[in-house]
DNA sequence: TTCTTTTTATGATTTAAATCACAATTTGCT
DNA sequence: AGCAAATTGTGATTTAAATCATAAAAAGAA
């Protein structure tokens, strides 16, 4: 499925400054680079499934992937959306268990895979490595802790306000001629970012663009007051 | 506020079969051991608070902690409830920021205290300790991703058999005569973990107490059957 | 124990958001 | 470009759960 080959070093890598791998010294990013393969996956392409068993580590090179789970009655719910730099799946390979989530593109994307084997053994020589990924783990922990009480306490609204935040972010690093930032996503995914349904997000936008907060452009979506959406969201 | 203070050596500790610490070689276990201190918090008390500094972290000893973050509005929103084994504050730590959340003392609780320093230089020159945390913190992000899931999609009463089915688990660790586990909480701790109001668990246990899938007695509760309850919380 | 405070319980009412139904656009495919 | 399919948009209706109000019971302090 995955379509054309391409192949990137490592060292020439233009997002290495951003990824997980940047503390790495050369010797460990090159035997990185040995192994690793490249691919191509095109928008809706799946780069792996919810339940099945992790054979190596995703770098994001170009594009975004969405990671969600499937609940009972099929609706996703999606965790994050990851841009380029991105390291995928680690954490179940880590635990030694089965992906939790779905990885999906989001748009026409460009992977890079490093096999088990020599994802492991990079965290087993280099400790800095380790202890890197073990303080990403644990401010994540933090995040998610946030998350859910914001889940649980928030409105749709105010939760859809700081989702904007968080995409016009997430959307930001694409920002080629620093124009503004257009987040570009169905109003499903948005809602199953949120929680809430499809219908909601679209009432709560239309809302949004009446107090010009943001503008929109066909599913596009510009954030116009990060201000007030901070605001809105109770983001102190 | 620690009352009457006490000193249990690590490797006499009861619980440390069941702690993270489990792992670690006698002599680190020792010089954990030299320097921790030991206090009791009694019920109410709070060991930490959201936005201050660690200094250390807590393993408990005996009794249970709940481990929150509040709201904009002042409602609690509990993240996890902790049980003697389990290590706490360390995540604040190795990430270099501020709690995230508070931690208080459900019930008269024994915790000791290891100091900063002497924890990080464990994970410094113990490169398996290093490993377990990191292994264990990949888990729990699984298992938020789950709980974020949950909380978006299922119905309060299907959450709150959940929640019923995972303090069954924390409370029967102390069953001391192996008699059946009693879950003692205040009705409003339990909706705070839920994610719901106070009024809606009391109806709710109503329920689930008419069904004969749950037996109370004052404020606690005896879960009767726990295969109904996995039913009910869709957990396959 | 007795008394005060907190918690639990129950009913009535409101409300935010989901669901249903269908029209209008937009997107992406050939 | 032209067309089918998917997505967006809007209104009406339903519903799960929150909120409000108040009584009963339990917990904890003196």
């Amino acid at each position: 499925m995955k379509s054309s080959k391409f192949f990137i070093e490592c060292s020439d890598c233009q997002v290495k400054g951003r990824s997980k791998f940047a503390g790495l010294c050369e010797k460990d990013l090159d035997s990185i680079s040995y192994n690793k393969s490249c691919a191509e996956y095109k928008k809706g392409q799946v780069l792996f499934h919810e339940g099945t068993r992790p054979l190596g580590v995703f770098c994001i090179n170009h594009g975004k992937i969405k990671v969600y789970k499937v609940g009972f009655d099929g609706k996703e719910q999606i965790i994050q959306i990851s841009k380029p730099g991105d390291l995928l799946g680690y954490k179940a390979m880590i635990s030694e268990e089965t992906y939790p989530v779905t990885a999906e593109a989001l748009e026409d994307t460009k992977v890079c895979f490093v096999p088990k084997g020599d994802f492991l053994s990079i965290l087993d020589e280099a400790p800095s490595f380790n202890n890197m990924l073990l303080r990403e783990a644990c401010k994540e922990l933090g995040i998610m802790a946030d998350s859910l009480t914001s889940l649980a306490q928030k409105s749709v609204r105010e939760r859809l306000a700081v989702a904007l935040l968080m995409l016009k972010d997430t959307y930001g690093v694409d920002g080629i001629d620093d124009g503004p930032v257009e987040i570009n996503l169905t109003r499903e995914d948005l809602a199953n970012i949120v929680g809430t349904a499809t219908e909601t997000v679209i009432r709560l936008l239309h809302d949004f663009k009446q107090e010009k907060l943001i503008e929109t452009k066909g599913r596009k979506i510009r954030v116009l007051e990060p201000k007030q959406l901070i605001k809105i969201g109770q983001l102190y």
